[in-house]
DNA sequence: GAGTGGTCTAGACCACAGA
DNA sequence: CTGTGGTCTAGACCACTCT
């Protein structure tokens, strides 16, 4: 069968491999949550040692694309509320470090062509539509965050039609859309905060506001969501672990 | 020799291996920028496969604690100007993504006794000395971040007496006292500026600030360092990826 | 008990650095 | 040329899960 090395593509036999099975996921054949076939099936099919399967499987295992059972199976990483809690959400309360439960309550939602703005950063056309969102998110009942949402129309057709807009996005657009969120970039600033926004946080216009500018990437590198949260610091603090 | 099959210790032999290293680095027998033993060499000695000594190098190279040089061998991993960069610092211009040269002026030194709360952050005794470096650093010559940091005067005696207070810390402490920054928890505010910090930073009183408060520890978790910084983010932000 | 991942070993060959 | 790490293979045994 040789179908790996029939096409000896580039570099190591594991990271072609690993290349194989991270397009698997991209085109959809393999979708979050899923059992992959055993490392010896799968280095039968690419006439590779067990080994270098598991040399792969290794590396993805550490970019959070797998999760390994001992015993069970090798399987697609999916999103949970609670990976999603440690993974994409580093607010923690100022005293204790858990991240406590949290309320979303809606401002607006609508659908509408971009702004040229959007269009940048989402990489999408300048005629394409956007969904918007903007919700206030509270913790232990007191309003913390703001949150202004923007992902492509044609990513989530009927999004918040049929549907109640979930607390955790993410969880939402990986099953009801088959996108997944991988990789986010997240740039922070100090803001003063405006009129608007110190009434629905209960502050004082021109407070200091911790403002994080997100932009959330599909496994392919494809940027899916531009979110810009505004957040009041006061009582929580924005984690940050560097090794 | 079986100097590790000889205490079993606990678990696998590779995690084993692993800690052996990790102690010899704590214990100063192998420094930063040291090459390590062949992974032959270290096999024999402790007793195991190559491959088992190759999975613990895999692990501590995973961790930033050893460096690979195909050929050359194996190191420990040291602090330079361009990794602390971007280990450690993750202020970028807002345009651009490079991180523009910095120059630091120093505003005030001293050593004293430490405070109350930097006894409780350091781990140290009440009565122990700190000492204590407040400086402004420029990007682009213009004033961008006001630091506040306290070391643990044991740490580095001598430090600021015979030689001058370097922009990259890290460097030093490693350098001159043996001492390696591994891992750094941090925490972001946003903080309204205040009179003095307005002037040091040409800002107005009252501005928002970003405020990142980092403890820094060494291989073995020791908090060596405690690093409040106060950032003017009306040119540059933040950065933080997470995958 | 059968199947899975987890660990460990042993040996082969390659690519690179340095004397 | 020698020694190093980088890759790949093959096979053994263990620990865990499920039926």
């Amino acid at each position: 069968m040789h179908s790996v090395r029939a096409t000896p593509g580039e570099g190591p036999l594991f990271a072609q491999v690993q290349a194989l099975i991270i397009q698997r996921m991209v085109d959809g054949i393999w979708t979050p949550g899923e059992r992959l076939p055993s490392e010896f099936a799968l280095a039968e099919e690419f006439n590779v040692s067990q080994g270098t399967v598991r040399k792969a499987f290794d590396a993805l295992v550490h970019e959070n694309l797998l999760i390994r059972h001992q015993g069970r199976g090798t399987f697609i990483a999916a999103h949970s509320a609670k990976r999603e809690l440690y993974r994409f959400f580093h607010l923690v309360s100022k005293d204790g470090v858990t991240p406590p439960p949290q309320t979303s309550r809606l401002i607006s939602f609508e659908r509408r062509k971009c702004s040229a703005e959007e269009s940048r950063r989402l990489k999408i056309s300048k005629s394409a539509h956007v969904v918007n969102i903007q919700r206030v998110r509270s913790m232990n009942k007191a309003p913390v965050i703001i949150e202004n949402i923007v992902v492509p129309d044609a990513l989530i057709t009927g999004l918040g039609e049929d549907n109640e807009i979930p607390n955790e996005l993410y969880q939402l657009y990986e099953q009801s859309y088959g996108v997944t969120i991988h990789k986010a970039i997240e740039h922070l600033h100090a803001r003063a905060t405006t009129r608007s926004e110190a009434c629905h946080l209960s502050l004082i216009e021109g407070a200091p506001l911790l403002e994080i500018d997100r932009l959330a990437f599909t496994l392919d590198g494809t940027p899916v969501e531009w979110r810009v949260s505004r957040c009041d610091t006061s009582a929580h603090s924005y984690l940050s672990e560097l090794f």
